[in-house]
DNA sequence: ATGGTAGGCGCCCTA
């Protein structure tokens, strides 16, 4: 069973690329974030001929998270306590075999002290709430995404400049150790412990090229879980394409 | 003092 992250920076433009990877990669289950498509507009036909299912909650413009599966969820939960979100950022849904996948596209942040980073520790801690309360529902618990957080200074190119800024910040940081703190382990870490392994490469400064990102996008685990994976690996091949995302597919192996 | 690119939208915003 492969379960992977992929940040695709528009479903729209993206497609073809998603579609072809989900043939090379053989995933079983892919939660994608910033689709920037409105529900009226998914691509559920190309999805479903490619042989899965999808569920999506997305908005104009921004933000926008879908999860596609071959096999289909038992349930999908779309609101966050019940309430709509605001901003169309998490999806979880449920599998046979007692399986729940989070997918997270956590807000960016801009800059410390701004408004939009303001409301990223806000959104970060309702989700930590809600975590708490939704974890022990479900044997397996897997929370997948965008994070927007580079955890250590292995994970990012240049900590000494990037210290206090946003997505390497103490109080970005204290948050994300109260998530793996309800149990959690990145996946990634478990096989590879090497620094310079990114998921995210800035398009502005040519980061790719030049070797220069962040991890930013993980997987994370409930105990069992970690227990059963057997790999986790960052597909930079995906990076490699004529117009790719900034992002790099994640993928963790599971024998379930 | 804040460039550079990309996507969506529409001449600017977010990442």
């Amino acid at each position: 069973m492969k379960i992977a992250s992929w940040n695709v920076n528009s479903l729209r433009v993206r497609l073809p690329q998603v579609l072809s990877w989900l043939k090379k990669s053989d995933v079983d289950i892919l939660g994608i974030q910033e689709t920037k498509v409105e529900d009226g507009s998914f691509p559920i036909k190309e999805i479903e001929e490619a042989g899965f299912f999808c569920d999506f909650i997305g908005q104009k413009t921004y933000n926008g998270v879908t999860t596609i599966s071959k096999i289909p969820p038992k349930q999908v939960i779309k609101s966050i306590d019940g309430k709509e979100q605001e901003q169309k950022r998490i999806l979880l849904t449920r599998y046979k075999d007692d399986l729940t996948i989070l997918n997270l596209y956590v807000v960016n942040g801009s800059e410390v002290g701004s408004d939009k980073y303001k409301y990223k520790l806000k959104w970060l801690k309702s989700v930590k709430n809600f975590i708490k309360k939704d974890l022990k529902k479900t044997k397996y618990y897997l929370i997948l995404g965008d994070f927007n957080i580079a955890p250590h200074a292995k994970d990012l190119s240049n900590p000494d400049s990037m210290r206090d800024k946003v997505s390497f910040h103490p109080k970005e940081h204290a948050l994300l150790l109260e998530l793996i703190e309800f149990g959690l382990s990145d996946l990634f870490r478990k096989f590879d412990q090497r620094s310079g392994k990114f998921s995210w490469w800035d398009f502005r400064t040519h980061g790719f090229e030049r070797d220069e990102g962040m991890r930013i996008d993980y997987i994370l685990a409930n105990s069992v879980l970690t227990s059963s994976c057997q790999a986790c690996i960052i597909d930079t091949e995906a990076r490699e394409q004529e117009r790719p995302s900034d992002h790099a597919p994640v993928i963790a192996e599971f024998k379930l």
